[in-house]
DNA sequence: CGCCAAAATGAAAATGATTGTCAAAATCCC
DNA sequence: GGGATTTTGACAATCATTTTCATTTTGGCG
């Protein structure tokens, strides 16, 4: 029954960076997969509910999707030319976020830390041929 | 030739939190404003170029902006009942987002940090009447 | 096996925020 | 005033995402 999700959350571990579901269904199916754009997203959404992979929004709205190696909590360091992702620890940033909230009375306290950047490979001088 | 624009502005700066651009336009039809709701999308964007206001994503993908007292870069904590919104600064989130970045290589960081919670107002007992 | 209820699937239509178009209106400049 | 330029806004177009709903698949169960 899960075969479907399965094989999306399969083509998501295969991706360095985040890919939308419109991306993820457009490989699946250039790769023979019989499945449906609703069904890619209802297994994307699926997934991330139950925290398998992680979710967020590029600039112009899109939901991008990522299967990351660990289930803990975690933010990212996305390269913002080919996407290139680092999963980054920030134990620091928690603590900040938690006291901030509480300072100002606060409960039930989330965050979204994403830090964007140009990779190493990217920020190198074009080089043609 | 700005009106229209300072007209939004100030719609804006009269809200709490956050607003949507539907929203704006709302109110100031309501309020008898005579103006477009391409008028009021090209006016935020404008002011958000500008960095005369912030804007954010809400979880359903849809932009909201607020007139903030400072042009300074700052956070928000948000209460993600009503909407009450405070501006945090977070030096130590700055610096730890260049860190993680320089680190693995990254140039030109940026970073989005947003806190939510549940305002002290509105995590009180439900009172009736 | 047969048989049925529940869950999953997907094609097609609906939604809804945002953007593009383009002609009319306001503003500027001389 | 008159023409160039910018701004405006009604309306249409986009496009990711969601709904609908009929069909298919799956999972027992006797
Ligand atoms: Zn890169
Ligand atoms: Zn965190
Ligand atoms: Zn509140
Ligand atoms: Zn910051």
């Amino acid at each position: 029954m899960t075969t479907r999700r399965d094989a999306v959350h399969d083509t998501l571990r295969k991706s360095e960076g985040f890919r939308s579901a419109q991306d993820v269904y457009a490989e699946m199916r250039l790769h023979g997969a019989k499945i449906g754009l609703t069904t890619v997203y209802r297994a994307l959404q699926a997934l991330a509910d139950g925290g398998k992979v992680d979710v967020l929004r590029t600039d112009d709205g899109e939901s991008v999707y990522r299967a990351c190696a660990t289930d803990a909590h975690h933010h990212h360091l996305v390269c913002r030319r080919c996407g290139h992702t680092v999963e980054v620890a920030g134990p620091a940033v928690e603590r900040w976020a938690e006291m901030v909230g509480s300072e100002h009375g606060f409960t039930e306290i989330t965050h979204t830390v994403e830090v964007f950047g140009t990779c190493s490979s990217c920020s190198m001088p074009a080089r043609i041929g």
